[in-house]
DNA sequence: CATAAATACGACTCTAATGGTCTTATATCG
DNA sequence: CGATATAAGACCATTAGAGTCGTATTTATG
């Protein structure tokens, strides 16, 4: 089984609520977590992560709420699974940082096909943005 | 995190052991375990698993092992993890099966994005196949 | 200025899936 | 018969993931 975790099906869901209403609208969290029917706790979570790192903007107190300040063109799945997951959205760990990670890369027979499959995944995901999934 | 199991994994390996040599050769599940570095019994498993599926042949007692009978060009990604992990190399459950198998498809504004992420993965595992990781 | 409504953030629990092991049965070659 | 394979299922241990809770902080507004 191959999967995206909740938090990032919960990013990419509040992200691409935010991409298809009118820029520069403020949405709760707690607004997010009831269209969706999701986690409340969770999503906030998540959007706090995004707004740490520049992705949306968040507003604290009354009427606060969170901001896409970015385009949906420039947000790649990549960079989101990133974001929120940490540096790696990946198959097998040798293929993060390149041969330097793993002792044994250059004869390392074993991950050679996870790493193909690794990188056309990367391609993939490097190409698609918020933007498709509008 | 997204994640290929080490059960795929081990698949991936196997196969592409078998694709490199010479066709009609056989390879015990040990052999293998000890090129690889890998656990027997697991790795056993899953052969067992391809073998039932027709992937590659089984050959019992001494002298037996494992043999590919199918051309590396015809074995996806896909197919492998589906033989595997039991039908689903999805990333969200609502697109298994298509809108059937969920009562609020039509207005489900939920897994859209996931939808779109999971076509695109499919395309690509369905495109790449184990003559590509040899 | 008090209150309510937000975000911020870390600690905690629970569960399910995964990885791995063990045991037993069966087949087959010599 | 005995050695060496596969076949298959039961079993356990660990971990990661999902979700919850509590508390602090910020801020608009009556």
């Amino acid at each position: 089984m191959i999967q995206l975790s909740k938090k990032v099906e919960y990013g990419l869901i509040a992200l691409r609520h935010m991409a298809i209403h009118q820029q520069g609208q403020i949405f709760t969290a707690k607004e997010l977590a009831n269209i969706y029917d999701v986690p409340y706790e969770l999503l906030a979570k998540v959007l706090q992560k995004l707004a740490r790192t520049g992705t949306i903007s968040s507003i604290q107190g009354v009427r606060g709420g969170y901001m896409l300040i970015k385009k949906p063109s420039e947000l790649s799945i990549s960079r989101i699974i990133r974001i929120i997951e940490g540096e790696k959205p990946m198959i097998a760990e040798c293929y993060v940082d390149g041969p330097d990670s793993c002792s044994i890369f250059d004869n390392c027979s074993i991950r050679r096909p996870l790493g193909k499959v690794q990188r056309n995944l990367n391609v993939l995901f490097d190409k698609m943005t918020i933007q498709e999934i509008v």
